[in-house]
DNA sequence: AAAGAGCTCGATACGCTGGT
DNA sequence: ACCAGCGTATCGAGCTCTTT
């Protein structure tokens, strides 16, 4: 028997996580978005799906390419701290919003947020552990090939217990006394936020000294996988989760918990029953989530309003914090027409104003009016897709939601208390009486699935379909571009491979860690396949992404006018295209032959060639051979092509 | 001749009304 | 409360006319 080596990335898990912080940093290859309070918030599905089995269930659930996800009731800011905390594993959450946040954390699922009842509350014994794990860790001498057997080096999970745990921490036995550790954890290098104008904090168990401490306390939570905490994320129980206020002094919020209200000092040693509880039963003992009606009229479509809509300074730090993340992508730029639902009535009766955030229209009105306003409609262009929950749903051309439901099309007909009745958008033509009932809970009562037609209805017409062809093909390209230079940067095997060992090595049970390990097979099969199909891409297609980096640039210097007569007319030049029959469309729609002419159009546009895209762009153009790859991708590029080619005919 | 503006008309979508 | 039907506003394609 041979002896095997195992090879031991030395900073495999500090480059994941700069690796993520990276793509968090610069909303590169994002291929989902977050809609919440009216906003956008844009991120990847593999982290999503990494942290939180809600979202991995949407993804597999839903192949949607870029698929638009609604969160109800969930505060943009806080999100944009759930996003931060996802890719970073660290996030500063002012007191005041912890309750949101933690609740929010969990209904999502997000792991080290969404604590499992029936495990022991995982502060104070993992603090103790981890934290001496962590010195472990760092004073270990890393050692880069170390002699393994041949079992353990096929065993994933043993190697980085093996690794990066010299003492595998025991879930089940909660250490008494963690506190002595406790300000050595506190480890944020930017504790610079704060928080002057914090509202008032409504529990009236805590004494006033003690809410104004609190008030101006933001809270630096800590959970496995941050990369600015340099430790192995073995070290921790997946599900740990630390809270710690700024000044060392530990939150005292619980409102039945009075007695330790006055540990102002003496909590960092005095094992704060916080980290004794179960999260869920600490942080939200009365908190209800109203469910809101978020009326659309003033939902900032703009990206560049999204910053300017931070309330507070958390929110705007948060904000700052998820800029990045925004796509700065403006449909509108290509001339999409949104018609939003300007001053027209809209809610439900069972709301209240103060429940809707960004100017909320509530109105008492008729339930039958204004029907469009009883949906969260995401920003996006005519027919495009998105879902909530388990529907489907599709913008009309004139920004109303059509429900999508066995390939039909349904208009919304009238809203009465929960349920929302639709009518096959066909009715009128096809005088078709097929009706749809959905609740407010996401299913779908069929009243009368009956057609009396076969023809779908054409959603989009000429123009949009020409936009929504450039806007695939700006999404495309910027993906599957963005990939190839990434991809070819980072070894996507190895990271494919080593992620499904590190989420899999943070699995606490072996359902957690099936789950974990599934969960990690799916980022790995999307990683290998993302891989695949990027490196056949030739350098040709690089002008495209280059379009697309220029565009995003532009929508913020040049007159969108200008910028959407080109699109149109390059879109227009293409159509026109005489040999349109005769090739294999690539990923975007547009087929190898338009090529040319498609980027004598990029190159009309203004081009910045500092931009770090005409760059890396440039460089492969000079070393990356045309490998001819559109055929590599016929069979993809086919089932787009059919399934775009059916919405336009 | 090419490009743009204006007009017409059919298709589509919205939301109101009345019936059950 | 639910369903069915209808009026009408809006949109877009296509055509014609005007301007350059």
């Amino acid at each position: 028997m041979d002896d095997e080596f195992k090879l031991c990335w030395k900073n495999f898990q500090d480059n994941i996580a700069s690796g993520f912080q990276s793509l968090y940093d610069r909303g590169d290859l994002v291929d989902v978005t977050l809609a919440c309070d009216g906003k956008l918030l844009q991120a990847h599905k593999i982290v999503l799906a990494i942290c939180s089995p809600y979202f991995q269930e949407i993804f597999v659930t839903n192949p949607c390419k870029h698929p638009i996800i609604i969160l109800k009731d969930v505060s943009y800011t806080i999100m944009c701290e759930l996003l931060e905390f996802m890719y970073q594993g660290v996030v500063n959450v002012k007191h005041t919003e912890l309750q949101a946040f933690m609740k929010i954390g969990q209904l999502l699922q997000i792991k080290g947020l969404a604590t499992n009842n029936s495990s022991p509350p995982a502060g104070p014994s993992l603090s103790e552990k981890s934290n001496s794990n962590h010195n472990t860790t760092e004073e270990k001498e890393p050692s880069q090939v170390s002699r393994s057997t041949p079992k353990s080096a096929a065993s994933p999970n043993h190697n980085d217990s093996t690794t990066s745990n010299t003492e595998k921490p025991s879930q089940t036995t909660p250490a008494p006394t963690t506190s002595s550790n406790t300000p050595q954890r506190v480890q944020s290098p930017d504790i610079s936020m704060s928080s002057p104008a914090s509202p008032s904090l409504n529990i009236s168990s805590v004494t006033q000294k003690q809410v104004e401490n609190n008030l101006h306390h933001n809270f630096h939570l800590t959970t496995a996988g941050s990369s600015g905490l340099k430790r192995h994320l073995s070290d921790y129980n997946s599900d740990s989760l630390s809270i710690y206020s700024r000044n060392k002094n530990r939150r005292t919020t619980m409102p039945t918990d009075q007695s330790s209200d006055n540990n102002e000092g003496s909590d960092v040693g005095g094992g704060s029953s916080m980290d004794q509880m179960n999260a869920e039963d600490f942080f939200m003992p009365h908190m209800s989530m109203v469910e809101g009606r978020y009326d659309l009229n003033s939902v900032k479509r703009d990206s560049s309003e999204h910053h300017l809509n931070a309330n507070s300074p958390s929110a705007a730090a948060a904000a700052a914090a998820a800029a990045s993340l925004r796509n700065s992508f403006n449909p509108a730029a290509f001339g999409l027409d949104y018609s939003f639902y300007k001053n027209s009535n809209s809610g439900s009766a069972s709301t209240i104003a103060q429940e809707f955030p960004n100017e909320l229209n509530i109105s008492s009105g008729d339930y039958s009016k204004g029907f469009a306003n009883h949906m969260d409609i995401p920003p996006i262009g005519p027919g495009e897709h998105w879902f909530q929950g388990k529907l489907e749903f599709m913008l009309s051309q004139r920004g109303k939601p059509l429900l999508v439901h066995d390939g039909h099309t349904f208009g919304i007909q009238y809203v009465r208390k929960d349920k929302k009745y639709w009518q096959c958008n066909l009715s009128r033509k096809f005088n078709c009486k097929a009706r749809v009932t959905t609740t407010d809970t996401g299913e779908i009562i069929v009243t009368n699935n009956e057609h009396c037609h076969t023809e779908i209805r054409q959603h989009l017409r000429k123009d949009y379909q020409r936009n929504k062809v450039m806007m695939n093909a700006l999404i495309n390209l910027s993906t599957n571009r963005l990939a190839v230079e990434n991809l070819r940067r980072h070894n996507v095997n190895s990271i494919a491979s080593n992620l499904s060992n590190l989420v899999a090595a943070s699995a606490g049970s072996p359902l957690a860690l099936q789950s974990h390990m599934d969960a990690a097979n799916v980022m790995a099969g999307t990683l290998l396949d993302l891989g695949k199909r990027s490196i056949s891409l030739d350098n040709e297609d690089h002008m495209k992404m280059n379009h697309h980096h220029q565009q995003q640039q532009q929508q913020h210097q040049d007159q969108q006018l200008t910028q959407v007569n080109q699109e149109n007319r390059a879109m227009h030049n293409l159509e026109e295209g005489s040999s349109l029959h005769d090739e294999q469309p690539l990923d975007c729609g547009i087929r190898s032959s338009d090529r040319e002419r498609f980027e004598r159009e990029v190159r009309s546009y203004k081009q910045d060639p500092s931009s770090e895209a005409y760059n890396s762009t440039q460089t492969h153009h000079s070393t990356t051979p045309n490998s001819g790859s559109n055929n590599n991708n016929s069979h993809e590029n086919s089932e787009w092509a059919c399934k775009n080619e059916a919405e336009i005919q």
